[in-house]
DNA sequence: TCTGCCTCTTTCCATCGTCAAGATCGGGTG
DNA sequence: CACCCGATCTTGACGATGGAAAGAGGCAGA
């Protein structure tokens, strides 16, 4: 049998090309959409192959959600660093960074977020989402340090599902549905606006 | 062939059966692991027989979000109308059920908080999620009826978001992993309370 | 009674995830 | 340098799925 060097018996890179072509296939089709043999098929390679390297669908998923967390850590990070006005000015960058990691990966995003009701659950997923809830934590102790620990993790709660319900109910239509995406922007800030006041004054 | 009085050849209530057996299904197995055939077997009827009350299984997904829309702003208008407290506590009530909702079918809460994910939509589908939309508009509108158009819009986007925010984001392990149910709850109406705050400082 | 239509069953097909077996290649060992 | 072993990939198969097609059963109105 002849074989192109573009397709070599041995692929080489395969974990990362199914991580690649997976994370497109699930942008595309959306999470019930998503199929192991089509990724194979993209990444070039026969429909058991991905079994070496993933042990099943699940695997993969939970290894796209894990690099979609660290993704996102990232974004905030980037943003918050870029922010002005102090640690509240970095706390509101760390949810411009969160909506905007979610507005660019919507599917990614949901299944990051219901990586439950998926069943998915593997040590990196649990520890990449665990870097970016300390990350929030640690701005939301920036803003308020003298507060007690009572209300640094209400403040958490309060300013993690303003931000986290905000674009998810954006992304699933349930917000602004014919408004430019201008004026959801400035919905968006609106609301992060309105959270960092509420967390100010709560530390004072 | 025999056949039962139990299983007659016709059904008579197939459709209402199919929807209990997939909301039940879908509890027990997850959005990606719900099927057709299963939901079919469970009514007592074979695989194909849903095709005539069901154009296809995201049809019927699409039934079960509608009806858990349905029941989920039953759900706030019961708690809004047990509060006390005036337009404010109605408010709270609203998320109150709005939580307790959640909580309690959070398959099929993640169905409905991603349906966009998952492809579906349907006229009824639509129609009950902008019921849930309105109860909630008008009760931000009775706390500050006096304010602006765009500030009651900003504060119905906060108080949604931040309702929404929490509940999916406890159902996802994200929030309070090992607390006990009483102090998830606690931190759920400090929640709600801040919000409520902030919504009347906006509207004097 | 008979006829037509709605409902359900049976059968079939393409596709899916996973497993088992065989083919191929590359790197370390002799 | 030749060999060989194991990691990687292919092929083929199995049971299950969603959906379509064709036929059987039962009910309601003529």
């Amino acid at each position: 049998m002849e074989r192109s060097k573009a397709q070599p018996y041995h692929h080489g890179q395969l974990r990362e090309a199914l991580v690649t072509s997976g994370r497109a296939l699930l942008e595309e089709k959306g999470i019930r959409g998503f199929t192991l043999r089509e990724c194979a098929r993209r990444a070039g390679v026969s429909h058991a192959a991905p079994a070496y390297h993933f042990a099943s669908i699940d695997d993969l998923l939970a290894e796209l959600a894990a690099r979609g967390f660290d993704e996102l850590a990232a974004a905030m990070t980037t943003e918050a660093a870029r922010a002005e006005g102090g640690a509240t000015g970095q706390l509101v960058g760390q949810g411009v960074g969160y909506m905007a990691f979610a507005a660019g990966n919507p599917a990614l995003f949901q299944l990051m977020s219901s990586r439950e009701a998926n069943r998915l659950d593997t040590p990196a997923l649990a520890a990449a989402a665990d870097k970016v809830r300390a990350l929030h934590a640690a701005a939301v102790e920036a803003v308020i340090p003298h507060a007690s620990g009572e209300i640094k993790q209400r403040m958490a709660d309060f300013t993690g599902a303003s931000v986290h319900g905000f674009i998810s109910l954006l992304l699933d239509g349930q917000i602004g549905g014919k408004d430019s995406s201008r004026a959801l922007k400035a919905r968006g800030l609106s609301l992060l606006s309105a959270m960092a006041e509420t967390v100010v004054r709560a530390g004072g």
